[in-house]
DNA sequence: TATTGTTATACTCTATAACTATA
DNA sequence: TATAGTTATAGAGTATAACAATA
């Protein structure tokens, strides 16, 4: 899980090319890099990224429909379904049929959800607040920021 | 290809809470929103964005074990030795052992694989020059920046 | 007609382990 | 013993299409 198959050793200098300047290469392997981190930090509590999301939206947003959560976070409909059958079974997440729409799903959390978002939260939280290797703290928040804007995402409370 | 089944209209609004401010989130999204675009302009080609790296890293650097070509590429050893054959099978890649060490391959580009560079560049060139939607190209720069030097990747020639 | 969720299928990528041949 | 590559297997994630129920 924490083995990358890549020995992070500087081996032969390779030449990135065009590559090096190219985002959306850039962006693939700092995901892989962030969620290698992830697994280091949260992989013990056995949750995969696209699960905590998942609880963590519900979580602050009870009653959301399981297409919207599945629209922000950019997880296809149909992977969402058995992600959410998945979360039910698991006894995490309540679905129930709005009487004004009865095409749609309301997902809550149940009592057992929120116990484990209550677990994850900490961890979670820590594993977040820890510095980024190779970022300033400045350099990290405007990183953030960048990929906010890339993502037409609001910049939360506080400065304008 | 280019259906991300998420309609990126908004619709209700959606606190994102603690995700918001996630490094790791806030790059698997933006990856995907990279990819999608990467979609939109090169799908055509039937290219894929692990394919493409791979290729051009074996035309500037030929001979390379396809080992490094791995780590640098974090892809895994065993994923890249399925990707080798499939390259080698369609003509695109020769493998060769050194004599130095013949655990190794070493991969050249064949008059094929050139030629498929060749017919990629052009367009892989105006794909990373378009604008991105949202960003200056201060922010672009900026942010390409931030993901190298989160990546421990040298900042390309010119500015220091 | 369009939308919500569902099922089914296929493919990509990833993770792991066991294996070989070399070093 | 360790390394480079290979094979096999399993799983997660994703893409696609077709479907039922509802709007």
């Amino acid at each position: 899980m924490r083995d990358l198959d890549s020995d992070t050793r500087d081996t032969e200098a390779v030449d990135l090319g065009a590559l090096a300047g190219s985002l959306g290469f850039l962006l693939r392997l700092s995901q892989l890099v962030s969620f290698r981190d992830f697994y280091d930090d949260l992989g013990g509590f056995g949750i995969r990224p696209g699960e905590i999301s998942a609880l963590f939206v519900i979580a602050d947003n009870p009653g959301i429909r399981q297409g919207v959560v599945a629209r922000h976070l950019m997880i296809k409909r149909a992977h969402m379904a058995k992600m959410v059958r998945a979360m039910e079974s698991d006894g995490l997440v309540s679905r129930s049929v709005p009487a004004d729409d009865r095409r749609a799903v309301e997902l809550k959390l149940t009592d057992s959800g929120r116990a484990r978002v209550a677990t994850l939260s900490e961890p979670f939280r820590r594993h977040e607040a820890r510095p980024v290797p190779g970022l300033t703290r400045r350099d990290e928040a405007e990183l953030k920021r960048l990929l906010r804007k890339y993502l037409s995402l609001p910049e939360p409370e506080g400065r304008p």
